[in-house]
DNA sequence: ACAGCAATAT
DNA sequence: GATATTGCTG
């Protein structure tokens, strides 16, 4: 069969390669397609599905609207092609998927199956909650709460406590000694950490207010010297 | 068939 | 580089 992939937007200028079905010989001959030279047609994603019904929603109306942006008619076909465009995680949807998570937050079996049933989302697979999953575990593993953990308890490693550093721009701020305290609570994962197995926070509604705060991108100034 | 991770693609 | 999809493996 042939590679039916690569179906982007756009018209395709690919004049369909001419068959050359010769020989009936191998099969995989035509490997080499021309057709591969698509410099990604710039779709990008910009997933419009923001004005989502129900729920709060924070628009940004007025102001500047698009120049040449009518609601036209605009899609409505279903692509038989079935490459899979980029799932767009809303935060709807990843609210549903956190609140999911939450409620098998006592279970650390957090399988996708019951998280996309949890979610009572149609449309949605298990593969693409496996993938978020994923993508999701990543983000909380590496930072779980760095924030949390002020004291230095480190067992085996030795780890002074990072009380001041070089401090080379004190020139003569007054004495406002605190340049620290960047408490920072709610790192994402909840239960988990605490000796208290069983059930931890119930309902803990609201906490979000557009886009997932998980992929924020801070990176840990640990300075370690080679 | 399901779940996790690695590789790959956008 | 981040994020999503696909493939592979337990």
């Amino acid at each position: 069969m042939p590679f039916s992939r690569y179906s982007s937007s756009s018209s395709v200028p690919v004049t369909t390669v001419s068959l050359a079905a010769a020989t009936k010989e191998e099969k995989e001959d035509s490997a080499m397609n021309r057709l591969s030279l698509l410099t990604t047609p710039s779709v990008k994603d910009g997933c419009g599905s923001r004005g989502s019904r129900s729920s709060s929603n924070r628009a940004v109306s007025s102001s500047s609207s698009p120049p040449t942006l009518q609601p036209s008619l605009r899609a409505s076909s279903l692509q038989q092609n079935a490459r899979k465009q980029r799932r767009c995680w809303s935060p709807e949807l990843h609210r549903r998927f956190v609140n999911a998570l939450q409620k098998l937050g006592g279970s650390q079996a957090a399988t996708p199956k019951q998280i996309r049933e949890l979610m009572q989302v149609d449309g949605l697979t298990n593969d693409e909650v496996k993938s978020h999953l994923q993508k999701y575990r990543l983000h909380t593993r590496r930072v779980p709460a760095a924030s949390a953990n002020q004291p230095v308890v480190v067992l085996g490693g030795l780890w002074m406590s990072q009380d001041q550093y070089n401090d080379s721009s004190k020139v003569s701020s007054s004495g406002s000694g605190s340049p620290q305290s960047p408490l920072h609570l709610g790192a994402g994962s909840r239960g988990g950490t605490s000796p208290t197995e069983g059930d931890s926070m119930e309902d803990d509604e609201d906490a979000r207010s557009e886009s997932y705060s998980w992929k924020s991108h801070t990176h840990k100034p640990g300075k370690v010297d080679v």
